[in-house]
DNA sequence: GCGATCTTTGCAATCGGTTGTATTTTTATA
DNA sequence: TATAAAAATACAACCGATTGCAAAGATCGC
């Protein structure tokens, strides 16, 4: 920027408004410097700007998969939630920096916000970490969890609608006749109990005579695979099972189909999240969609939002079946 | 830090010497000041810091995946190579940018390394950019590029072995008897070709009789769907489909079988990458290995060793074929 | 016990921008 | 033409660390 100001012969502090589109240059002025910068290849240096400017224009995403979670950071759904996130806050002229914790313990992502190297945060999941949520303190303010609404949160929450998504599985599976639903997950988290809630809720009251067995799987594939296996040991009949995750109902179908069951005719099978090779595996899969590009835009907005001081409150995006026949045939 | 100081009783050259744990403070002097930071939940700004020492400690990671490029960011390759850059570069203490380029001409990248906001840049795939890559300049000493070893590159390489992953291939079709086989992807990418060319040479000069036929698609598995339909309309027979991604593959699977052709009986496949969820699915895919995790590691060593100066070259990493029998028949 | 040497600490410049305020130049008004 | 108002530009402080160099304090040998 000196060697701008050098070659134009004004200030540095006109170079800095003109690059900046303040009105406070000459017309001309400005078209010279902004010429000469361009021939130049000039870019602002962003370390002296964050510096001087108490910002970053970053934010940070933290995607909580640690040796041991039994998740791994392929999971499709993380994935494509890197991309909306990533996606939207470019639209904001935001950098994103990508974080994962090596356990859960690691206060990597206060660290980010602290240093500075980011101005927010967006955490992907509260599971096991809803105290350290909420003991954030200031940090809280640059903030956003995606995750299920829960009671407990005191931090601003952007989510899909987890009940209403499990009642629509449910609701689907007891229109096509099925009736011994096996509910496969963990629903120690806050989102997978909401998603079996909402399952639950649709039999309440009724005069069937459902029977939900729940089997608890975290979300891990090979987890699900071996739980299911075991599943069709057992001596418990069933005929449709309900995942936590695509993931999930995809291990369950190979298993499922290892022990010689088909799929939908003798056990109907449901996902969720829709990730995107949901629909071209074979058996396409139906399954709840999350719509996480909007929820990745809906995250962002919140965050910068907050960033900028605006109050904001907890947000639900809405949800929807898509059934794909091959795996609940109807 | 001048809060520190200020506690302490010591300057803030002091501090900040403690800080890094330079020999030059007393050690009496230091474990009070580090105490004092804990306590306070001190930490660095990064800014003020990047500012002082010209670095940033960020690399940027580029995935050219925009509108119209018929690829897009959740194919599990790029995120499963965001992954393992991102997990490398944590050991090392460097956080991950993520850039996701809104067109081809978009220059992005090279801001992320003017601004200072990186201090290398990873770009994942070579296509369509060659030429814009080799007009790099002296940014070229902070990029390293994934993509197939091709020629034309005078900047840093890093892949895996396209031609030996299409030779395994090729070597074992030939091996299970296929003599009819589809290349299904678009050997203008250097990647693609080198793998193509790799199938190729398994039958150069023997006696057999093969076929190769290719038949192009995109990264997209949409447009593989409808390719294999269409294949399955024409007049060539064929007895095995070798697809340049595992994305291809699995569309193509799906499209056979909604033609009625049994894989493998009627056509073997193979794909490319070994995602994570290959195996899982059903049929599991018989595919080609390309050790992300490791080709994430090298990515990240060698572009720190360019940013330190350091000369480096091109590194191939190794391939290796994984069989599932459900697709390839044996 | 005193100069020489080694430790330890402080001072001040520096990184490269942004921005409040002062100053100069230009334009408008009387 | 003189003067007030407006526009454009320059000056200088500041953001919060790092680091070369100078200075102060401690230790040692003779």
């Amino acid at each position: 920027m000196s060697g701008l100001a050098k070659l134009s012969g004004v200030d540095i502090s006109t170079v800095s408004r003109a690059l900046n589109g303040s009105p406070l240059v000459n017309g001309k002025t400005k078209d010279h410097i902004l010429k000469l910068a361009h021939e130049t290849g000039y870019a602002i240096n962003a370390r002296a700007r964050n510096l001087r400017k108490q910002s970053s224009q970053t934010l940070g995403i933290v995607i909580p998969v640690y040796p041991g979670s039994h998740q791994n950071l392929s999971d499709p759904f993380f994935l494509e939630m890197i991309a909306a996130v990533s996606q939207a806050a470019a639209k904001f002229d935001y950098d994103l920096i990508i974080n994962l914790p090596n356990s859960p313990s690691e206060i990597a992502e206060r660290r980010l916000l602290l240093s500075g190297k980011a101005d927010g945060l967006i955490v992907i999941g509260q599971a096991g970490r809803i105290e350290r949520l909420r003991s954030l303190g200031d940090a809280a303010d640059r903030v956003v969890v995606w995750g299920g609404m829960i009671e407990a949160a005191d931090y601003t929450l952007v989510g899909s609608d987890n009940f209403e998504g499990g009642r629509l599985v449910g609701e689907h599976l007891k229109n096509i006749g099925r009736h011994r639903v096996v509910f496969l997950g963990d629903i120690d988290l806050p989102e997978v109990e909401l998603r079996y809630n909402g399952l639950m809720s649709v039999w309440n009251g009724d005069g069937a005579d459902p029977s939900v067995m729940h089997v608890r799987s975290s979300f891990d594939g090979h987890e699900a695979y071996r739980q299911t296996l075991g599943l069709c040991e057992g001596a418990q009949s069933f005929d449709a099972i309900f995942a936590a995750s695509d993931v999930l109902a995809i291990a369950a179908i190979h298993a499922l189909q290892s022990k010689g069951l088909r799929v939908p005719e003798d056990v109907a099978v449901v996902g969720y999240d829709n990730i995107g090779q949901a629909a071209m595996f074979s058996p396409g899969l139906t399954t709840i969609d999350q719509n996480i590009t909007l929820g990745g835009e809906i995250l962002v907005n919140t965050l910068i939002d907050k960033i900028a001081g605006n109050p904001v409150r907890a947000t639900l995006t809405p949800t929807k079946l898509v059934i794909r026949s091959s795996t609940v045939g109807g």
